[in-house]
DNA sequence: CTCTTAAGCTACTAGCAGTATCTTAAGAGA
DNA sequence: TCTCTTAAGATACTGCTAGTAGCTTAAGAG
């Protein structure tokens, strides 16, 4: 080979690479020297701009991400919203993209550092989106203020993603999300304000 | 060595090893030259019992559970009662016995078989103490027929074990516990019948 | 045209899962 | 007590992978 790429044509060539190595073969089984001849080039190239496999594969994973914003789904009740949002991100979690996200946080466990950006970027995803949607029901009179928490807004995602810790990577079925959207988050969200809490503090 | 051990003397050597090595370097670091040596045998003589490391280090989990089945327990409230649980079920996570599970979960998830085994492990644990505490409170008239459903009773542990796949190994502090508690458990499941549910099937 | 930088190549270390082979102790049966 | 089968133990090996080192040479700036 004659001509040889630098600074950001080769990077932006190795990232591809990446990106299309997890896409097939997924995170764990994905390799240096693989990556490395995808894209016609040698691993210490790879180690000259990432420390480690992890942190080649969590920038690929960025940009592999998609771009633009997504819309917060208006179905006129808080339901259909909720639905609406739920399917969207069993979409994502059941798709390689979801894979490779779940592999990565199961690999990166032990460094809090990395955690914490990886994860951030999982919440900030999707939690406006449900409380947007929240204050519209709540504009409509269909939920009360103490349904406006972070712990509620995100419990339906939260549960679903516990589902996905237990099954592993086949995804989950739109009977499950129902039922997390009937039995908790709609419920919880239109529930009466104070029923009889504070029962106790012993 | 001139003595030699054999069947089953020999077995529990290798997973009390197991137990052993899993307890202080984890899944992940543990090697099976490591178990090997401690157990004072070699490598093959454990791959004529378990197929892999993930085979054995399955069976060492399993042996190091604490047999005797616990109580549930019974505070007099339905809140009383779920914070207990929660919080005893985050003893466990956050121990050296949760950070194994973990790894083992996330190591498996492309075995469909050994999956299930371990899912059903945990799942079994908790789901009854979650479904006697409930149907005390029911019969003292706390919470209605609505909320005995295996998704309500398991919310409180799927979120907790939420919390651990997104933050880590770290131990989820107490306050986090009250807030699944009285935020979403208590609130689900002292909710009226039917408030204003059905609003719209599109 | 020259000189610095970094790409590309090749070879290496170190660690680990899993396999193979051979020797020899254990223990059962005669 | 002797013998014979079984499996424990020791050792060495394959194959794979992360990460490193050093050398050669193309790119591109001045």
């Amino acid at each position: 080979m004659t001509t040889r790429r630098r600074g950001a044509a080769l990077e932006e060539a190795i990232l591809q690479a990446a990106v299309e190595e997890l896409t097939e073969v997924g995170y764990r089984e994905l390799t240096m020297d693989g990556v490395a001849a995808r894209a016609g080039t040698a691993k210490n190239v790879i180690y000259r701009r990432w420390p480690s496999r992890a942190a080649l594969c969590i920038a690929a994973y960025r940009h592999m991400l998609p771009s633009g914003p997504d819309s917060t789904p208006d179905t006129g009740s808080l339901r259909g919203d909720a639905l609406a949002l739920l399917t969207r991100a069993n979409d994502r979690m059941s798709s390689p993209v979801g894979r490779i996200l779940r592999q990565l946080l199961a690999d990166i466990q032990s460094d809090p550092e990395r955690m914490r950006e990886l994860r951030d970027q999982v919440a900030r995803a999707g939690v406006s989106h449900w409380l947007t949607v929240l204050a519209r029901a709540a504009s409509r009179g269909e939920v009360g203020q103490q349904a406006l928490t972070p712990r509620v807004a995100t419990v339906a995602v939260d549960l679903l993603r516990n589902e996905y810790a237990l099954n592993g990577a086949t995804a989950v079925s739109p009977e499950v999300l129902t039922e997390i959207v009937d039995q908790v988050f709609v419920p919880l969200a239109t529930q009466a304000p104070a029923p009889s809490d504070a029962s106790s503090r012993d």
